[in-house]
RNA sequence: GGGUGCGUAGCUCAAUGGUAGAGCAGUGGCCUUUUAAGCCAUUGGUUGAGAGUUCGAGCCUCUCCGCACUCACCA
């Protein structure tokens, strides 16, 4: 290991051994914080007011030293908590010699430290401690990635920073230490999911888990992770969506269900796709497609108020308001408006992929009808829906588990909603016909015929629950990345992904 | 998987085929209210890896690795 440390690491080895020396642990066991950066510097404000400031008493403060400004004899530090800054002012008056000395020498940037004293206001008139006792929490060997902010009228100006994607994700850990934003987007993505739990909680929805390992995956058209269980000699996957479990516990007469979690699809790697991903599914009996596309509405504003404090959110150059209610159309309709394509005018697949060519569109021969109709919304409708969105009425063909519409058998109650210029979320009204739901697999499996993967083994035991009779329900799907990118107005879902993939290295390898 | 671009000090970036540099960080020194502290001095490089062309390669060629963008794939 020691061949491989740079020349700052190795400094800082030796300042580690030198504490070392000096009878001092530089990693203890016991630390304290009695308050936080931020709630100090709350209560010292509030009690200036009050014209009692001087009787506070100490405090004890630990974080990370992220500024470190000897002057002679006086030494600025500021320190960063799970709340903010403070600065520290340690001086020889109160330390004495040695303790400046030490820390002069064997502290530096990244290391934590406690420190405990009295706030106070410097000449310039920052809240700061006045350091009477400190102590070495965790050296830090490895120096942070330099990091030089300043703040100018409540803006702040980077003035050196870590940039690097590439470092940036695989050391998350050096991004999220040196990149306060980063930090706040990951408190923004929980407080989205508290969030969206409150919201659901309070409609007595049940909060239940199901398998990540799933001997028969399903409910979603994506290629899974295989993997093997070894004492029972079984192949496993690993679940593509929560679906077909989530349902049948509304057999099973758990009438609002829904789970938070991850799925995994063994697709492509890019900026809007990770191979492992947040879902969030529910299901509602006695509920459908309509009454989902109402609650979704209400749903996603009241997060959006709740984590944003408004409706009204920034998306790239385009303001988006999430208020109900969200505009509503036929994908006929939509496609119609965007593409001048009627697709009842072309009930067959031929008919259709003839007129997207005429009209220069891409459309492989022997292309599902179903898969053309979606391939004309994510080419040239999804791109255009910014505002908030429900296109409804979808395709049978590529919707096995949907209801059909009782008027027209190749249409189903199903929407999607879209916003910003992608798929928010998707819901239907549940096929709970098991006849009905056979035969839809069996369909499915016909035109997959060329791709075993994708081609979907039947789920007997899924349907077998369906015989025992499962209430007409409404259910939901909307994946939390994706709103987590919308709330916060970031365009990659590797920003919002705290570890996201990224191939291994040749160091990995080793 | 295809195409395009990128990879230089711990970080952010320079460098016509001709001695690899700057700022920050670091190290040494001065400084008792600084805050991107300041001033003086100074260390630091297998230019992603490997091969080739050339008197000479960070730069040109090839192979490989990684990242970004993009296309394909993808409820």
């Amino acid at each position: 290991m020691a061949e491989n440390l740079s020349d700052l690491e190795k400094i800082r080895l030796g300042k580690l051994k030198r504490l070392k020396e000096q009878g001092v642990e530089p990693y203890p066991i016991h630390a304290e914080q009695s308050t936080t950066s931020q709630q100090a510097i709350a209560t010292f404000e509030a009690a200036e007011k009050e014209g009692t400031a001087d009787k506070l008493g100490e405090v004890t403060l630990a974080g990370r030293i992220r500024g470190l400004r000897p002057m002679g004899k006086l030494i600025f530090a500021h320190i960063e908590d799970r709340n903010g800054r403070i600065q520290l002012f340690f001086r020889v008056n109160e330390l004495g010699e040695a303790r400046m000395k030490s820390l002069m020498e064997d502290y530096d940037l990244g290391d934590f430290i406690q420190a405990s004293g009295e706030l106070m206001r410097t000449r310039t008139g920052e809240i700061t401690l006045l350091v009477k006792d400190f102590k070495m929490l965790a050296k830090a060997i490895t120096p942070l990635p330099a990091a030089k902010d300043e703040v100018v009228d409540g803006e702040l100006i980077r003035h050196a920073s870590l940039t690097d994607p590439e470092t940036r994700y695989r050391q998350r850990y050096a991004d999220l230490a040196v990149n306060a934003d980063v930090r706040t987007i990951f408190r923004t993505r929980a407080h989205i999911i508290r969030s969206l739990r409150d919201f659901l909680d309070s409609r007595d929805f049940l909060e239940v888990e199901t398998p990540v390992l799933q001997p028969v995956y399903g409910g979603a058209a994506a290629r899974p992770f295989t993997t093997h269980h070894n004492q029972l000699k079984q192949d496993l996957y690993l679940r593509i969506s929560f679906e077909l479990y989530l349902k049948r516990l509304l057999v099973g007469g758990l009438e609002r269900v829904y789970e938070i979690g991850r799925d995994f699809r063994n697709e492509g790697v890019s900026f809007k796709h990770n191979p492992e991903f947040t879902m969030l599914e529910f299901y509602m009996a006695y509920a459908d497609a309509d009454k989902i596309m109402a609650l979704t509405e209400e749903m996603v504003s009241s997060v959006a108020k709740q984590v944003k404090g408004s409706t009204v959110i920034e998306f790239g150059e385009h303001t988006i308001d999430l208020a109900p209610p969200w505009k509503r159309a036929t994908l006929r309709d939509a496609l119609q408006e965007a593409t001048g394509i009627d697709i009842n005018e072309h009930p067959d697949a031929e008919s259709l992929a003839s007129i997207m060519q005429e009209k220069g569109m891409e459309a492989k021969p022997g292309t599902p009808r179903g898969k053309l109709i979606d391939g004309l919304l994510s080419d040239h409708l999804e791109p255009i829906l910014i505002q908030p969105t429900f296109l409804y009425d979808y395709p049978r063909d590529i919707s096995p588990l949907a209801k059909s519409k009782p008027d027209d058998p190749q249409t189903v109650e199903r929407f999607e909603g879209f916003t910003a210029g992608f798929e928010l979320c998707n819901a239907f009204s549940e096929l709970n016909d098991p006849l009905d739901q056979e035969q839809r697999f069996i369909e499915m499996g016909r035109s997959y015929e060329n791709d075993d993967e994708l081609r979907h083994p039947m789920d007997e035991d899924y349907l077998k629950a369906l015989r025992y009779g499962m209430p007409p329900a409404g259910g939901f799907g909307m994946g939390i990345d994706r709103l987590v990118m919308l709330l916060t107005g970031i365009r990659s879902l590797r920003e919002v992904i705290l570890f996201p993939h990224l191939r291994k290295t040749d160091e990995d390898k080793l």
